[in-house]
DNA sequence: CAGATCGAAAAGATCTAACCTATTTGTATG
DNA sequence: CATACAAATAGGTTAGATCTTTTCGATCTG
């Protein structure tokens, strides 16, 4: 028999937006493990329960479920309930992941390390697109930065012009992981970059690096390319420092 | 756009073995994607229609989608169904993305991709693995060569000791994100290491490599280690390209 | 009697089915 | 040309049956 609904339930928004009730669930839990309030090895209460407290269907909760699985925060098996899974085993370079982790205020060593990637993956990638750029990527990469000159890093179309960039770049690349990679280091960049002009008003002008590792890849120098790649990096890092501890 | 008809076939009975259905639905459907027999841009077949011709509910083939969605490889919306992703956007260094990649046999290209990348990480680890190691990872690093050592890379307990190897390296590089891209590449370090085997009957001896990579780690010497890690991931990919072109 | 082996029970996830709701987009209408 | 409507499809709810795995006790064996 059907239950009526009365008016008290109509759904407020789980402070998510628009989002699928799934969707909205597996992000407020995603966050609650990956800012520590769940650590690894807890095991959720059962799904009518858990479920019922977040006022959704068992449905909805099993979804969100699957999602949070897939990315390798839990685990669920019959008997024992679902836990949260070992650090070791997130997947920390998925891009919800990433969102999720900036979402409430990520650590410091976090940054750094995220940093650390960029200093690997980034100059390399720059040097293999030195080598194998195609003009549609020299052109794409020339019109961000046009783009970038013209916004500036305070803003949202600046900062969407920076992230075409270095998307750009890693597709140049021309390799299918790296590529995959680039959207997560890229999403990575923007929320380090709105980190650093949420503390800091006036930061140095990143054009001039810019526009140095450009026409090293328009000259199609690897070494330069590397070099340049590296240079901005670690600019970035320091700026990013300097607003990690004002 | 190209409307996709649906297959009986996708789901193999005696395959999916034990696991969960909708963990088996999941997995097949990544495959047809990854495989090319789904190509970017198709609809999937709607949601009623398509769990039909899969023989399971609906509820298990939406949870099978929430699993692919949450990967990137497929994006659902109310009226214009399910389709399948971008190539961009398909998180390819997922571990269960580079699992059903290699159940079919993947491109040659990829493979490379995949070597490249390990070029630019592994290395990069190895030197801040020289730095920051701890005596308990030499102790697994130096347990794991042992193993390796007896069984060889042609047996499981040979390649389970190369990947352990592997991993205790990137773990004492002490990066969180550079530990998940670990899973990744040292699963794809296994399976590429199946390959040789499955066309090559006896490789070059790993031994040696290994060995001198681990005794610039002990000495904490970042760039013997860098260097060691460099010839030992090029000595693996032209091992790798002879198994390709016999 | 101590320990091993087998089987039943219980807990929890898993799966099914039927039904209702919400959102999107094409199209007809003003 | 804008707006309202209609249809299609994913999203969500509910109730209940089923399957797995662990636990625990009973029985068997050394």
């Amino acid at each position: 028999m059907r239950q009526v609904r009365g008016h008290e339930d109509i759904r407020l928004p789980l402070a998510s937006g628009s989002r699928r009730i799934h969707g909205s669930v597996a992000r407020d839990l995603g966050v609650a493990i990956l800012s520590g309030r769940y650590t690894p090895g807890d095991v959720l209460p059962g799904e009518i329960e858990f479920s019922e407290q977040l006022k959704v269907s068992r449905t909805a909760y099993r979804e969100a479920i699957r999602i949070l699985s897939a990315k390798g925060l839990v685990e669920s098996r019959p008997r024992t309930g679902t836990r949260v899974s070992q650090r070791s085993r997130w997947n920390l370079l998925d891009p919800d992941i990433l969102a999720w982790t900036f979402e409430s205020e990520p650590s410091e060593t976090f940054i750094r390390d995220l940093f650390e990637l960029r200093m690997i993956v980034e100059p390399a990638a720059a040097a293999l697109a030195a080598e194998r750029r195609s003009g549609l990527d020299l052109a794409r990469m020339g019109h961000s930065l046009e783009e970038m000159g013209r916004h500036g890093l305070s803003t949202d179309d600046g900062r969407a012009a920076d992230q075409a960039f270095h998307t750009a770049i890693l597709e140049a690349a021309r390799n299918g992981p790296l590529i995959a990679l680039s959207s997560s280091i890229a999403a990575a960049v923007t929320w380090t970059t709105i980190f650093k002009h949420r503390r800091q008003s006036m930061p140095r002008d990143p054009m001039p690096d810019h526009r140095a590792l450009y026409e090293a890849i328009v000259a199609g120098d690897p070494e330069a390319a590397r070099r340049t790649m590296t240079e901005l990096v670690r600019l970035a890092l320091s700026d990013t420092e300097l607003a990690l501890r004002p």
